[in-house]
DNA sequence: TAATTATGAAATAAATTTTCATTATTCTCG
DNA sequence: CGAGAATAATGAAAATTTATTTCATAATTA
């Protein structure tokens, strides 16, 4: 926990003349990283060695070492937090604020990512037979995402953003063929049963959503994403950024595992869309 | 700026012994935090007025005052940085350079933004008889995305990711209507006449796109995006993902410009949706 | 009123900074 | 090119500043 919130936090426990320190720091932690233990002392009008106490009870070495605390919390000004949108917001404040909760909810999401399961999931899409991606909504679009990045590989992808289509597909999938099936909450119908279809013909399952949810019961691996709950203006927002994030986890896996020569292939894709662009000038 | 980034930038200014210092620092600057000037020196193999020295040419006040500004850069963590893709990654690598650098674009695209623009396409785009979105391949993505987001605003909208669809689309477009063009680059020939013919039939062309691009000179809003080019691995990872932060951002404004009422509505889409997913038992 | 805890003055210790002499480097001019 | 003057860089030691410890006293609690 940040200094200046234990601070805060405890300052019920402090003897009185703790508490005086206290307030000083709290008042202008700004100008305390820059004073001595005597100014600081005298600002509280205390005696050095109870700041130095002070430093003590808050489970740092000394005041030098209290200071270099409280210089980090200072820093940690504005680490990104998810903000949310109020209705005067100005352009520049919520842009800010969607940005920022954005990377906020990156952060978390990545934290929340087991590499073992990464490196499993790479296993079984680098031995697919075929790989199919399925969302709805908004995880269509990360869906429609992979479908962009994995097709590119020169491995037999398909993606459906249609309930009866990714039935059909579901059904007929066999034996050395991957589903991925793209969820948010995990708790859209259709798409339990699409995934349970799947498994059922013998697919390998994938499941990219949140962690015991319906969805997640019927997947062979479950790739769960946390991210704080989408309530800005009900719309799916930092969810569907983090899954794209972790598709992109998933095609560098891919191409990692597949080594050299094959990215070399990448490269080609890329070349081969040139004729289609308008040349750089630079 | 960032201290330690002030050290690595200004390495070659720095004499030979201060050099030495400046590795030490870079190279273990957690340890240095907690260091006295002695130590430093020690380990730095030269003398302590000539930390002392290199504290002061770094604008601080002396050691002391150095550590605090050591302190506070390392607060912020490791601040984002774009991070390459290695081929001998592990997963745990791999996963956390590419959040990572997804999150050092999302910095960049936000400080690019101009509320200016943003506030001008949300001004259009809430008057729009009708919204179109267009994009090919990974901005394909975006536009699908897009679509998502403005459909529950009860607007008329659509979105193409076939040349000729979007072709057609644009030529039938009229005064009122609104076409938001989405490609990175800017240089997709086909979209670049998209742009051309929707503008040609009245349409406002709004693109999401670089600054000073080819499409950007077919639009009469032009949303840049920044984000440093995507080589890894030849796929587009980091611009699509500002793009739909920027997404975020224009519904985000269209429904705030529409106020409370209109918000009330999106709730009711978002219910509609319930009967369609397992009820959550908690 | 005794026991405990909190506090500060003074002494000590530690760390930092300054001073200054020495050494290394750069520049100038023959 | 090279000697030597000028300048800059460096570190040893002293001086100073800052932090910590010790211990006696005051305040609080039991």
């Amino acid at each position: 926990m940040n200094i200046l919130e234990k601070i805060a936090d405890e300052l019920d426990t402090f003897s009185k003349s703790e508490r005086k320190v206290a307030e000083v720091i709290l008042s202008s932690p700004g100008t305390v990283i820059h004073a001595s233990i005597a100014a600081l002392a005298k600002q509280a009008n205390i005696s050095e060695p109870t700041v130095n106490r002070f430093c003590r009870r808050l489970d740092t070495k000394g005041y030098p070492d209290f200071k270099l605390h409280l210089a980090q919390s200072l820093a940690n000004g504005t680490p990104y937090v998810n903000r949310h949108v109020d209705e005067n917001d100005t352009a520049d404040e919520y842009t800010d604020k969607i940005f920022e909760s954005t990377m906020a909810n990156l952060e978390l999401a990545r934290k929340s990512l087991d590499a073992n399961v990464i490196n499993r999931s790479v296993d079984v899409l680098t031995q697919a037979n075929k790989i199919s991606f399925f969302g709805l909504g908004a995880s269509a679009v990360v869906a429609h995402d992979a479908l962009n990045k994995f097709f590119r590989f020169n491995v037999p992808v398909v993606y459906f953003d249609d309930i009866l289509m990714q039935r059909m597909s579901a059904i007929n999938s066999r034996q050395g063929d991957v589903v991925v099936v793209i969820s948010h909450t995990g708790r859209t119908k259709s798409l339990v049963e699409v995934a349970s279809l799947a498994k059922e013909n013998d697919a390998i399952v994938i499941g990219i959503t949140t962690a015991g949810s319906p969805l997640a019961k019927e997947c062979n691996i479950v790739l769960s994403v946390d991210v704080a709950e989408d309530t800005d203006l009900y719309m799916p927002m930092s969810s569907r950024i983090a899954q794209l994030a972790l598709i992109d986890v998933l095609a560098t896996g891919f191409t990692l595992r597949r080594g050299t020569k094959f990215r070399e292939n990448l490269k080609k894709v890329k070349d081969s869309l040139r004729s289609s662009r308008f040349e750089r000038k630079d």
